[in-house]
DNA sequence: GTGGTCTAGACCACA
DNA sequence: GTGGTCTAGACCACG
Protein backbone atom coordinates (compact mmCIF):
# COMPACT_ATOMS: atom_id res chain seq x y z
CA UNK A 1 0.00 0.00 0.00
CA UNK A 2 1.44 3.52 -0.93
CA UNK A 3 0.02 6.83 0.43
CA UNK A 4 1.14 10.05 -0.66
CA UNK A 5 1.15 12.71 1.88
CA UNK A 6 0.45 16.52 1.15
CA UNK A 7 1.53 18.47 4.35
CA UNK A 8 0.43 22.04 3.00
CA UNK A 9 -3.04 21.02 1.97
CA UNK A 10 -4.61 22.17 4.79
CA UNK A 11 -6.11 18.38 5.08
CA UNK A 12 -4.99 16.98 7.90
CA UNK A 13 -2.63 14.56 7.85
CA UNK A 14 -4.57 11.57 9.53
CA UNK A 15 -7.81 12.27 7.43
CA UNK A 16 -5.36 11.93 4.21
CA UNK A 17 -4.23 8.44 5.66
CA UNK A 18 -7.47 7.74 5.97
CA UNK A 19 -8.80 8.94 2.83
CA UNK A 20 -6.55 7.02 0.61
CA UNK A 21 -7.20 3.68 2.96
CA UNK A 22 -10.88 3.56 2.01
CA UNK A 23 -10.23 4.47 -1.67
CA UNK A 24 -7.79 1.71 -2.00
CA UNK A 25 -10.62 -0.34 -0.46
CA UNK A 26 -13.26 1.17 -2.56
CA UNK A 27 -11.04 0.38 -5.70
CA UNK A 28 -10.11 -3.21 -4.74
CA UNK A 29 -6.21 -2.29 -4.46
CA UNK A 30 -6.90 -3.49 -0.96
CA UNK A 31 -8.72 -6.48 -0.47
CA UNK A 32 -11.27 -7.65 2.65
CA UNK A 33 -8.94 -9.40 4.74
CA UNK A 34 -6.12 -7.91 3.70
CA UNK A 35 -3.46 -6.31 6.68
CA UNK A 36 -2.79 -2.30 6.37
CA UNK A 37 0.17 -1.43 6.96
CA UNK A 38 1.43 -1.63 11.02
CA UNK A 39 1.49 1.53 12.91
CA UNK A 40 4.38 1.80 13.94
CA UNK A 41 6.49 1.24 10.22
CA UNK A 42 4.21 3.50 8.37
CA UNK A 43 4.88 6.26 10.78
CA UNK A 44 8.39 5.61 10.32
CA UNK A 45 7.86 5.99 6.14
CA UNK A 46 6.05 8.55 6.43
CA UNK A 47 8.09 10.45 8.68
CA UNK A 48 4.84 11.05 10.87
CA UNK A 49 4.13 10.59 14.55
CA UNK A 50 2.67 6.73 15.56
CA UNK A 51 -0.06 8.60 16.78
CA UNK A 52 -0.82 9.88 13.57
CA UNK A 53 -1.08 6.96 11.71
CA UNK A 54 -3.08 5.30 15.04
CA UNK A 55 -5.67 8.24 15.10
CA UNK A 56 -6.13 7.42 11.51
CA UNK A 57 -7.26 4.05 11.98
CA UNK A 58 -9.10 4.44 15.14
CA UNK A 59 -11.63 6.48 12.95
CA UNK A 60 -11.49 4.19 10.22
CA UNK A 61 -12.18 1.35 13.05
CA UNK A 62 -15.08 3.75 14.22
CA UNK A 63 -16.63 3.87 10.53
CA UNK A 64 -16.41 0.12 10.40
CA UNK A 65 -14.25 -0.12 8.02
CA UNK A 66 -11.31 -1.65 9.47
CA UNK A 67 -11.19 -4.26 12.29
CA UNK A 68 -8.41 -4.01 14.31
CA UNK A 69 -7.01 -6.94 16.48
CA UNK A 70 -4.87 -5.58 19.28
CA UNK A 71 -1.46 -7.25 19.42
CA UNK A 72 -1.80 -8.80 15.64
CA UNK A 73 -2.96 -5.87 13.77
CA UNK A 74 -5.54 -3.96 11.45
CA UNK A 75 -7.96 -5.08 8.23
CA UNK A 76 -10.23 -4.69 5.89
CA UNK A 77 -13.58 -5.54 7.00
CA UNK A 78 -16.30 -6.57 4.51
CA UNK A 79 -18.02 -3.74 3.31
CA UNK A 80 -21.11 -3.33 5.87
CA UNK A 81 -21.87 0.25 6.49
CA UNK A 82 -23.45 0.72 10.27
CA UNK A 83 -24.95 3.37 9.03
CA UNK A 84 -28.78 4.57 8.65
CA UNK A 85 -30.13 4.86 5.36
CA UNK A 86 -30.55 8.17 6.47
CA UNK A 87 -27.34 9.29 7.58
CA UNK A 88 -25.51 7.57 4.65
CA UNK A 89 -27.68 10.00 2.28
CA UNK A 90 -27.08 13.02 4.31
CA UNK A 91 -23.01 12.03 4.28
CA UNK A 92 -23.34 11.60 0.28
CA UNK A 93 -25.48 14.74 -0.41
CA UNK A 94 -22.86 16.87 0.90
CA UNK A 95 -19.55 14.76 -1.08
CA UNK A 96 -21.77 15.59 -4.04
CA UNK A 97 -22.86 18.87 -3.33
CA UNK A 98 -19.37 19.91 -3.10
CA UNK A 99 -18.79 18.50 -6.48
CA UNK A 100 -21.63 20.77 -8.12
CA UNK A 101 -20.51 23.44 -6.20
CA UNK A 102 -16.54 23.34 -8.22
CA UNK A 103 -18.70 22.70 -11.28
CA UNK A 104 -20.71 25.86 -10.62
CA UNK A 105 -17.23 27.76 -9.70
CA UNK A 106 -15.85 25.96 -12.84
CA UNK A 107 -18.33 26.89 -14.51
CA UNK A 108 -18.89 23.28 -15.79
CA UNK A 109 -22.30 23.08 -17.67
CA UNK A 110 -25.27 20.33 -16.28
CA UNK A 111 -24.23 18.29 -19.69
CA UNK A 112 -20.65 18.21 -19.23
CA UNK A 113 -20.85 17.05 -15.47
CA UNK A 114 -23.17 14.79 -15.23
CA UNK A 115 -20.44 13.15 -18.19
CA UNK A 116 -17.77 13.20 -16.15
CA UNK A 117 -19.71 11.67 -13.79
CA UNK A 118 -20.88 8.59 -15.37
CA UNK A 119 -17.05 8.49 -17.04
CA UNK A 120 -15.63 8.47 -13.93
CA UNK A 121 -17.97 5.92 -12.61
CA UNK A 122 -16.99 3.98 -15.17
CA UNK A 123 -13.10 4.39 -14.63
CA UNK A 124 -14.25 3.33 -11.23
CA UNK A 125 -15.27 0.30 -12.01
CA UNK A 126 -12.97 -0.31 -14.33
CA UNK A 127 -10.08 -0.45 -11.93
CA UNK A 128 -12.31 -2.11 -9.63
CA UNK A 129 -12.51 -5.12 -12.40
CA UNK A 130 -9.15 -4.81 -13.46
CA UNK A 131 -7.71 -5.14 -9.65
CA UNK A 132 -10.34 -7.97 -9.36
CA UNK A 133 -8.78 -9.82 -11.89
CA UNK A 134 -5.01 -9.62 -10.86
CA UNK A 135 -5.93 -11.05 -7.71
CA UNK A 136 -7.24 -13.94 -9.51
CA UNK B 1 -20.79 34.39 -5.35
CA UNK B 2 -22.30 31.00 -3.92
CA UNK B 3 -20.53 29.47 -1.57
CA UNK B 4 -20.92 25.90 0.00
CA UNK B 5 -19.06 25.33 3.53
CA UNK B 6 -18.29 22.04 5.09
CA UNK B 7 -17.78 22.38 8.50
CA UNK B 8 -16.52 18.69 9.29
CA UNK B 9 -14.27 18.15 6.41
CA UNK B 10 -11.02 19.12 8.05
CA UNK B 11 -10.41 21.91 5.70
CA UNK B 12 -10.19 25.35 7.40
CA UNK B 13 -13.14 27.50 6.70
CA UNK B 14 -10.97 29.94 5.26
CA UNK B 15 -9.20 28.05 3.23
CA UNK B 16 -12.47 26.89 1.61
CA UNK B 17 -13.19 30.28 0.86
CA UNK B 18 -10.61 30.98 -1.06
CA UNK B 19 -10.72 27.96 -3.03
CA UNK B 20 -13.68 28.82 -4.12
CA UNK B 21 -13.13 32.16 -4.79
CA UNK B 22 -9.87 31.43 -6.62
CA UNK B 23 -12.13 28.66 -8.61
CA UNK B 24 -14.21 31.50 -9.82
CA UNK B 25 -11.62 33.39 -10.42
CA UNK B 26 -10.08 30.31 -12.62
CA UNK B 27 -13.04 29.87 -14.43
CA UNK B 28 -14.14 33.31 -15.75
CA UNK B 29 -17.15 33.29 -13.71
CA UNK B 30 -15.62 35.82 -11.33
CA UNK B 31 -14.28 38.54 -13.75
CA UNK B 32 -11.14 41.35 -13.22
CA UNK B 33 -12.80 44.00 -11.36
CA UNK B 34 -15.62 42.66 -9.84
CA UNK B 35 -16.70 42.86 -6.01
CA UNK B 36 -16.19 39.85 -4.10
CA UNK B 37 -19.05 40.03 -1.22
CA UNK B 38 -18.86 42.25 1.85
CA UNK B 39 -16.85 40.97 4.86
CA UNK B 40 -19.78 41.59 7.05
CA UNK B 41 -22.92 40.38 5.11
CA UNK B 42 -21.14 37.00 3.97
CA UNK B 43 -20.16 36.52 7.27
CA UNK B 44 -24.01 36.62 8.21
CA UNK B 45 -24.84 34.67 5.02
CA UNK B 46 -22.36 31.54 6.30
CA UNK B 47 -23.00 31.81 9.83
CA UNK B 48 -19.27 32.13 10.24
CA UNK B 49 -17.01 34.91 12.08
CA UNK B 50 -16.17 38.07 10.37
CA UNK B 51 -12.56 37.03 11.12
CA UNK B 52 -12.93 34.19 9.34
CA UNK B 53 -13.96 36.04 5.99
CA UNK B 54 -11.18 38.16 6.85
CA UNK B 55 -8.16 36.07 6.97
CA UNK B 56 -9.52 34.68 3.29
CA UNK B 57 -9.61 37.51 1.75
CA UNK B 58 -6.41 38.68 3.12
CA UNK B 59 -4.83 35.36 2.18
CA UNK B 60 -6.25 36.14 -1.40
CA UNK B 61 -4.93 39.24 -1.41
CA UNK B 62 -1.32 38.08 -0.04
CA UNK B 63 -1.52 36.06 -3.12
CA UNK B 64 -2.58 38.69 -5.27
CA UNK B 65 -5.44 37.55 -6.72
CA UNK B 66 -7.99 40.35 -5.08
CA UNK B 67 -7.13 43.83 -4.21
CA UNK B 68 -8.59 45.41 -1.05
CA UNK B 69 -9.42 48.98 -1.26
CA UNK B 70 -10.25 49.89 2.52
CA UNK B 71 -13.98 51.52 2.27
CA UNK B 72 -14.84 50.15 -1.10
CA UNK B 73 -14.18 46.53 -0.39
CA UNK B 74 -12.32 43.42 -2.36
CA UNK B 75 -12.16 43.23 -6.19
CA UNK B 76 -10.72 40.76 -8.50
CA UNK B 77 -7.20 41.77 -9.67
CA UNK B 78 -6.14 41.44 -13.35
CA UNK B 79 -3.78 38.98 -14.33
CA UNK B 80 -5.91 35.49 -13.32
CA UNK B 81 -5.37 33.05 -15.56
CA UNK B 82 -7.94 31.47 -17.01
CA UNK B 83 -7.73 27.73 -16.86
CA UNK B 84 -8.34 25.35 -19.99
CA UNK B 85 -10.92 23.49 -19.88
CA UNK B 86 -9.11 20.26 -19.28
CA UNK B 87 -7.26 22.06 -16.53
CA UNK B 88 -10.68 22.53 -15.09
CA UNK B 89 -11.86 19.29 -15.60
CA UNK B 90 -9.09 17.55 -13.87
CA UNK B 91 -9.81 19.61 -10.79
CA UNK B 92 -13.55 18.59 -11.04
CA UNK B 93 -12.56 14.82 -11.24
CA UNK B 94 -10.57 15.01 -7.58
CA UNK B 95 -14.24 16.40 -6.24
CA UNK B 96 -16.08 13.62 -8.33
CA UNK B 97 -13.97 10.87 -8.10
CA UNK B 98 -14.53 11.73 -3.76
CA UNK B 99 -17.84 11.52 -3.98
CA UNK B 100 -17.92 8.04 -5.97
CA UNK B 101 -16.02 6.34 -3.56
CA UNK B 102 -18.01 7.52 -0.57
CA UNK B 103 -20.58 5.95 -2.44
CA UNK B 104 -18.83 2.64 -2.83
CA UNK B 105 -18.27 2.85 0.85
CA UNK B 106 -21.48 3.65 1.68
CA UNK B 107 -22.75 0.89 -0.59
CA UNK B 108 -25.22 2.79 -2.79
CA UNK B 109 -24.86 1.42 -6.25
CA UNK B 110 -24.98 3.45 -9.51
CA UNK B 111 -28.47 4.40 -10.32
CA UNK B 112 -28.86 5.20 -6.85
CA UNK B 113 -25.70 7.25 -6.87
CA UNK B 114 -26.64 9.05 -10.65
CA UNK B 115 -30.14 9.87 -9.68
CA UNK B 116 -28.92 11.68 -6.29
CA UNK B 117 -26.40 13.51 -8.63
CA UNK B 118 -28.99 14.82 -11.02
CA UNK B 119 -31.57 15.15 -8.16
CA UNK B 120 -29.11 17.42 -6.15
CA UNK B 121 -27.87 19.80 -8.90
CA UNK B 122 -31.64 20.27 -9.92
CA UNK B 123 -32.01 21.53 -6.16
CA UNK B 124 -28.66 23.48 -6.38
CA UNK B 125 -30.42 25.31 -9.65
CA UNK B 126 -33.35 25.48 -7.74
CA UNK B 127 -31.55 27.88 -5.35
CA UNK B 128 -29.47 30.05 -7.69
CA UNK B 129 -33.10 30.50 -9.56
CA UNK B 130 -34.59 31.84 -6.32
CA UNK B 131 -31.37 33.64 -5.19
CA UNK B 132 -30.97 35.30 -8.50
CA UNK B 133 -34.63 36.64 -8.84
CA UNK B 134 -34.39 37.32 -4.72
CA UNK B 135 -31.15 40.16 -6.01
CA UNK B 136 -33.51 41.65 -9.35
CA UNK C 1 -22.11 17.92 35.65
CA UNK C 2 -20.28 15.87 38.24
CA UNK C 3 -17.69 13.39 37.11
CA UNK C 4 -16.31 9.72 39.20
CA UNK C 5 -13.00 8.79 37.76
CA UNK C 6 -11.49 5.43 39.09
CA UNK C 7 -8.04 5.01 37.56
CA UNK C 8 -7.51 1.39 38.78
CA UNK C 9 -10.66 -0.01 37.07
CA UNK C 10 -8.73 -0.75 33.98
CA UNK C 11 -11.23 0.90 32.45
CA UNK C 12 -9.87 3.77 29.76
CA UNK C 13 -10.21 7.19 31.86
CA UNK C 14 -11.86 8.29 28.26
CA UNK C 15 -14.43 6.12 28.18
CA UNK C 16 -15.49 5.95 31.74
CA UNK C 17 -15.98 9.86 30.46
CA UNK C 18 -18.01 9.09 27.65
CA UNK C 19 -19.99 6.67 29.67
CA UNK C 20 -20.98 8.98 32.19
CA UNK C 21 -21.83 11.53 29.44
CA UNK C 22 -23.94 8.87 28.08
CA UNK C 23 -25.24 8.18 31.17
CA UNK C 24 -26.16 11.57 31.98
CA UNK C 25 -27.60 12.10 28.83
CA UNK C 26 -30.11 9.18 28.72
CA UNK C 27 -31.27 9.95 32.30
CA UNK C 28 -32.08 13.29 31.65
CA UNK C 29 -29.55 15.21 33.85
CA UNK C 30 -27.97 16.47 31.00
CA UNK C 31 -30.67 17.86 28.25
CA UNK C 32 -30.08 18.35 24.37
CA UNK C 33 -28.43 21.51 23.55
CA UNK C 34 -27.21 21.96 27.04
CA UNK C 35 -22.72 22.50 26.77
CA UNK C 36 -20.54 20.08 28.48
CA UNK C 37 -18.02 20.72 30.48
CA UNK C 38 -15.15 22.70 28.58
CA UNK C 39 -12.19 20.46 27.55
CA UNK C 40 -9.49 22.30 29.66
CA UNK C 41 -11.64 23.08 32.79
CA UNK C 42 -12.34 19.90 33.02
CA UNK C 43 -9.22 18.10 32.18
CA UNK C 44 -8.26 20.47 35.27
CA UNK C 45 -11.08 19.68 37.80
CA UNK C 46 -9.87 15.82 36.99
CA UNK C 47 -6.69 16.10 36.87
CA UNK C 48 -6.02 14.60 33.77
CA UNK C 49 -5.03 15.49 30.59
CA UNK C 50 -6.52 17.63 27.44
CA UNK C 51 -5.97 14.93 24.98
CA UNK C 52 -7.84 12.27 27.28
CA UNK C 53 -11.10 14.85 27.50
CA UNK C 54 -10.52 15.16 23.81
CA UNK C 55 -10.37 11.90 22.91
CA UNK C 56 -13.79 11.21 25.11
CA UNK C 57 -15.54 14.20 23.46
CA UNK C 58 -14.45 13.03 19.84
CA UNK C 59 -15.50 9.74 20.27
CA UNK C 60 -18.90 10.97 21.59
CA UNK C 61 -18.96 12.88 18.59
CA UNK C 62 -18.57 10.38 16.54
CA UNK C 63 -21.34 8.22 17.79
CA UNK C 64 -23.75 11.08 17.37
CA UNK C 65 -24.13 12.17 21.18
CA UNK C 66 -22.58 15.43 21.40
CA UNK C 67 -22.32 17.91 18.68
CA UNK C 68 -19.05 19.87 18.83
CA UNK C 69 -18.64 23.32 17.24
CA UNK C 70 -14.82 24.47 16.87
CA UNK C 71 -14.54 27.63 19.03
CA UNK C 72 -17.61 27.43 20.52
CA UNK C 73 -17.82 23.98 22.74
CA UNK C 74 -19.58 20.70 22.83
CA UNK C 75 -23.31 20.42 22.70
CA UNK C 76 -25.56 17.65 23.53
CA UNK C 77 -27.47 16.15 20.38
CA UNK C 78 -31.30 15.61 20.31
CA UNK C 79 -30.91 11.38 20.71
CA UNK C 80 -31.06 10.07 17.18
CA UNK C 81 -28.98 7.10 16.82
CA UNK C 82 -26.95 7.40 13.40
CA UNK C 83 -26.42 3.01 13.50
CA UNK C 84 -28.61 1.08 11.68
CA UNK C 85 -31.00 -1.25 13.54
CA UNK C 86 -29.30 -4.38 13.05
CA UNK C 87 -25.92 -2.74 14.66
CA UNK C 88 -28.08 -1.50 17.47
CA UNK C 89 -28.98 -4.84 18.17
CA UNK C 90 -26.00 -6.38 18.43
CA UNK C 91 -24.16 -3.76 20.62
CA UNK C 92 -27.52 -4.02 23.04
CA UNK C 93 -27.57 -7.46 22.69
CA UNK C 94 -23.59 -7.23 23.62
CA UNK C 95 -24.35 -5.19 27.47
CA UNK C 96 -27.51 -7.50 28.08
CA UNK C 97 -25.44 -10.85 27.59
CA UNK C 98 -22.34 -9.29 30.13
CA UNK C 99 -24.90 -8.66 32.41
CA UNK C 100 -27.01 -12.68 32.38
CA UNK C 101 -23.33 -14.29 32.36
CA UNK C 102 -22.56 -11.63 35.33
CA UNK C 103 -25.99 -13.31 36.87
CA UNK C 104 -25.19 -16.21 35.87
CA UNK C 105 -21.86 -16.22 38.35
CA UNK C 106 -24.04 -14.42 40.96
CA UNK C 107 -26.63 -17.67 40.86
CA UNK C 108 -28.95 -14.58 40.56
CA UNK C 109 -31.74 -16.82 39.14
CA UNK C 110 -34.12 -15.88 36.08
CA UNK C 111 -36.78 -15.13 38.12
CA UNK C 112 -34.91 -12.44 40.42
CA UNK C 113 -32.74 -11.50 37.16
CA UNK C 114 -36.02 -10.21 35.34
CA UNK C 115 -37.16 -8.53 38.28
CA UNK C 116 -34.25 -6.85 39.04
CA UNK C 117 -34.32 -5.56 35.31
CA UNK C 118 -37.76 -4.67 35.61
CA UNK C 119 -37.06 -2.56 39.08
CA UNK C 120 -34.20 -0.77 37.39
CA UNK C 121 -35.78 0.06 34.41
CA UNK C 122 -38.68 1.39 37.03
CA UNK C 123 -36.02 2.86 38.64
CA UNK C 124 -34.21 4.64 35.48
CA UNK C 125 -37.67 5.88 33.89
CA UNK C 126 -38.17 7.99 37.66
CA UNK C 127 -34.89 9.70 37.47
CA UNK C 128 -35.94 10.81 33.91
CA UNK C 129 -38.70 12.26 35.29
CA UNK C 130 -37.22 13.84 38.49
CA UNK C 131 -34.66 15.35 35.77
CA UNK C 132 -37.85 16.61 33.52
CA UNK C 133 -40.11 18.52 36.12
CA UNK C 134 -36.49 19.89 38.03
CA UNK C 135 -36.14 21.58 34.80
CA UNK C 136 -39.87 22.77 34.28
CA UNK D 1 -17.24 -22.67 34.39
CA UNK D 2 -18.55 -19.86 31.67
CA UNK D 3 -16.69 -17.09 30.20
CA UNK D 4 -17.71 -14.49 28.33
CA UNK D 5 -15.29 -12.40 26.74
CA UNK D 6 -16.22 -8.40 25.22
CA UNK D 7 -13.12 -7.10 23.63
CA UNK D 8 -14.06 -3.84 22.78
CA UNK D 9 -15.18 -3.04 26.05
CA UNK D 10 -11.58 -1.53 26.67
CA UNK D 11 -11.59 -3.49 30.21
CA UNK D 12 -8.38 -5.51 29.79
CA UNK D 13 -9.12 -9.50 28.65
CA UNK D 14 -7.24 -10.93 31.99
CA UNK D 15 -9.34 -8.56 33.85
CA UNK D 16 -12.61 -10.02 32.36
CA UNK D 17 -11.60 -13.74 33.21
CA UNK D 18 -10.72 -13.16 36.79
CA UNK D 19 -13.60 -10.89 37.73
CA UNK D 20 -15.98 -13.24 36.42
CA UNK D 21 -13.79 -16.01 38.50
CA UNK D 22 -13.99 -14.04 41.46
CA UNK D 23 -17.69 -13.47 40.69
CA UNK D 24 -18.52 -17.10 40.74
CA UNK D 25 -16.59 -17.61 44.22
CA UNK D 26 -18.33 -14.51 45.37
CA UNK D 27 -21.92 -16.42 44.95
CA UNK D 28 -20.43 -20.16 45.85
CA UNK D 29 -21.01 -20.80 41.92
CA UNK D 30 -17.29 -22.27 42.39
CA UNK D 31 -16.58 -23.93 45.86
CA UNK D 32 -13.74 -24.45 47.61
CA UNK D 33 -11.21 -26.96 46.07
CA UNK D 34 -12.90 -26.86 43.24
CA UNK D 35 -10.47 -26.99 40.07
CA UNK D 36 -10.66 -23.81 37.36
CA UNK D 37 -10.30 -25.35 33.89
CA UNK D 38 -6.90 -25.47 32.37
CA UNK D 39 -5.26 -22.78 31.08
CA UNK D 40 -4.44 -24.32 27.74
CA UNK D 41 -8.07 -25.39 27.05
CA UNK D 42 -9.24 -22.60 28.25
CA UNK D 43 -7.34 -20.46 26.17
CA UNK D 44 -8.59 -22.17 23.39
CA UNK D 45 -12.08 -22.18 23.80
CA UNK D 46 -12.00 -18.39 24.29
CA UNK D 47 -8.91 -17.77 21.36
CA UNK D 48 -7.07 -15.94 23.16
CA UNK D 49 -3.18 -16.40 24.58
CA UNK D 50 -2.16 -18.60 26.60
CA UNK D 51 -0.50 -15.95 28.89
CA UNK D 52 -3.46 -14.13 28.80
CA UNK D 53 -4.94 -16.66 31.16
CA UNK D 54 -2.04 -17.46 32.56
CA UNK D 55 -2.00 -13.90 33.64
CA UNK D 56 -5.57 -14.09 35.22
CA UNK D 57 -4.94 -17.04 37.33
CA UNK D 58 -1.47 -15.48 38.11
CA UNK D 59 -2.88 -12.56 39.65
CA UNK D 60 -6.03 -14.54 41.49
CA UNK D 61 -3.36 -16.32 42.67
CA UNK D 62 -1.41 -13.14 44.03
CA UNK D 63 -5.01 -11.70 45.47
CA UNK D 64 -5.31 -15.27 47.36
CA UNK D 65 -8.34 -16.57 45.39
CA UNK D 66 -6.86 -19.60 43.63
CA UNK D 67 -3.63 -21.98 44.73
CA UNK D 68 -1.50 -23.17 42.03
CA UNK D 69 -0.69 -26.76 42.44
CA UNK D 70 2.28 -27.10 39.34
CA UNK D 71 1.69 -29.93 36.90
CA UNK D 72 -1.91 -30.59 38.91
CA UNK D 73 -3.78 -27.12 38.13
CA UNK D 74 -6.10 -24.65 39.32
CA UNK D 75 -8.04 -24.79 42.62
CA UNK D 76 -10.45 -22.39 44.49
CA UNK D 77 -9.02 -21.82 48.30
CA UNK D 78 -10.90 -21.30 51.02
CA UNK D 79 -11.62 -18.21 52.83
CA UNK D 80 -13.36 -16.60 49.99
CA UNK D 81 -16.50 -14.78 51.72
CA UNK D 82 -19.59 -15.82 50.22
CA UNK D 83 -21.45 -12.13 49.13
CA UNK D 84 -25.16 -12.06 50.82
CA UNK D 85 -27.68 -11.74 48.57
CA UNK D 86 -28.01 -7.83 48.76
CA UNK D 87 -24.49 -7.53 47.87
CA UNK D 88 -24.57 -9.58 44.73
CA UNK D 89 -27.74 -7.57 43.87
CA UNK D 90 -25.61 -4.48 43.91
CA UNK D 91 -23.21 -6.18 41.46
CA UNK D 92 -25.67 -7.26 39.26
CA UNK D 93 -27.30 -3.87 39.32
CA UNK D 94 -24.48 -2.11 37.65
CA UNK D 95 -24.23 -4.80 34.84
CA UNK D 96 -27.73 -4.06 34.13
CA UNK D 97 -27.74 -0.33 34.47
CA UNK D 98 -25.47 -0.07 32.00
CA UNK D 99 -27.56 -2.24 29.68
CA UNK D 100 -30.20 0.50 30.26
CA UNK D 101 -28.57 2.98 29.39
CA UNK D 102 -27.46 1.83 25.99
CA UNK D 103 -30.72 0.83 25.19
CA UNK D 104 -32.19 4.19 26.01
CA UNK D 105 -29.42 5.94 23.92
CA UNK D 106 -29.84 2.86 21.00
CA UNK D 107 -33.40 4.35 21.16
CA UNK D 108 -34.55 1.06 22.18
CA UNK D 109 -38.28 1.16 24.20
CA UNK D 110 -39.01 -0.63 27.20
CA UNK D 111 -41.26 -3.26 25.37
CA UNK D 112 -38.53 -4.11 23.05
CA UNK D 113 -35.89 -3.84 25.76
CA UNK D 114 -37.51 -6.77 27.89
CA UNK D 115 -38.25 -8.98 25.23
CA UNK D 116 -34.76 -8.54 24.04
CA UNK D 117 -33.54 -9.65 27.79
CA UNK D 118 -35.88 -12.38 27.83
CA UNK D 119 -34.42 -13.64 24.36
CA UNK D 120 -31.38 -13.63 25.49
CA UNK D 121 -31.60 -14.94 28.87
CA UNK D 122 -33.28 -18.19 26.72
CA UNK D 123 -30.58 -18.83 24.33
CA UNK D 124 -28.06 -18.23 27.22
CA UNK D 125 -30.18 -21.59 29.24
CA UNK D 126 -30.04 -23.19 25.85
CA UNK D 127 -25.78 -23.20 25.80
CA UNK D 128 -25.62 -24.26 28.88
CA UNK D 129 -28.04 -26.82 28.44
CA UNK D 130 -25.83 -28.10 25.13
CA UNK D 131 -23.00 -27.29 27.11
CA UNK D 132 -23.91 -29.70 30.08
CA UNK D 133 -24.90 -32.68 28.00
CA UNK D 134 -21.38 -32.25 26.05
CA UNK D 135 -19.95 -32.88 29.53
CA UNK D 136 -22.33 -36.07 30.37
C1' DG E 1 -11.70 31.89 25.34
C1' DT E 2 -13.11 27.35 22.54
C1' DG E 3 -11.83 22.79 20.21
C1' DG E 4 -8.33 20.36 16.74
C1' DT E 5 -3.89 18.58 15.20
C1' DC E 6 0.58 16.97 15.84
C1' DT E 7 4.84 15.55 18.29
C1' DA E 8 7.67 12.93 21.57
C1' DG E 9 7.91 9.59 24.61
C1' DA E 10 6.31 6.48 28.53
C1' DC E 11 3.84 2.29 29.94
C1' DC E 12 0.29 -1.49 29.25
C1' DA E 13 -2.17 -5.53 27.01
C1' DC E 14 -1.82 -9.08 23.94
C1' DA E 15 0.41 -12.71 20.43
C1' DG F 1 6.34 -7.85 17.60
C1' DT F 2 1.30 -5.68 17.48
C1' DG F 3 -2.13 -1.90 18.87
C1' DG F 4 -4.00 1.14 23.05
C1' DT F 5 -3.73 4.65 26.63
C1' DC F 6 -1.93 8.58 28.72
C1' DT F 7 1.07 12.67 29.43
C1' DA F 8 3.20 17.12 28.28
C1' DG F 9 3.48 20.65 25.46
C1' DA F 10 3.46 23.23 20.86
C1' DC F 11 0.83 25.45 17.22
C1' DC F 12 -3.54 26.32 14.49
C1' DA F 13 -8.53 27.66 13.51
C1' DC F 14 -12.33 29.95 15.17
C1' DG F 15 -15.40 33.32 18.11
Amino acid sequence: MLFQLNFHSGLPVYRQIADQVRAAAASGALRTGEPLPGIRPLAEQLRVNRNTIAKAYADLEAQGVIETLPGKGCFLKAGNSLLKKSARHDLLTQEIDEAIVAAHHLQVGKEDFLALVKERFAAFQQTRKAHAEANE
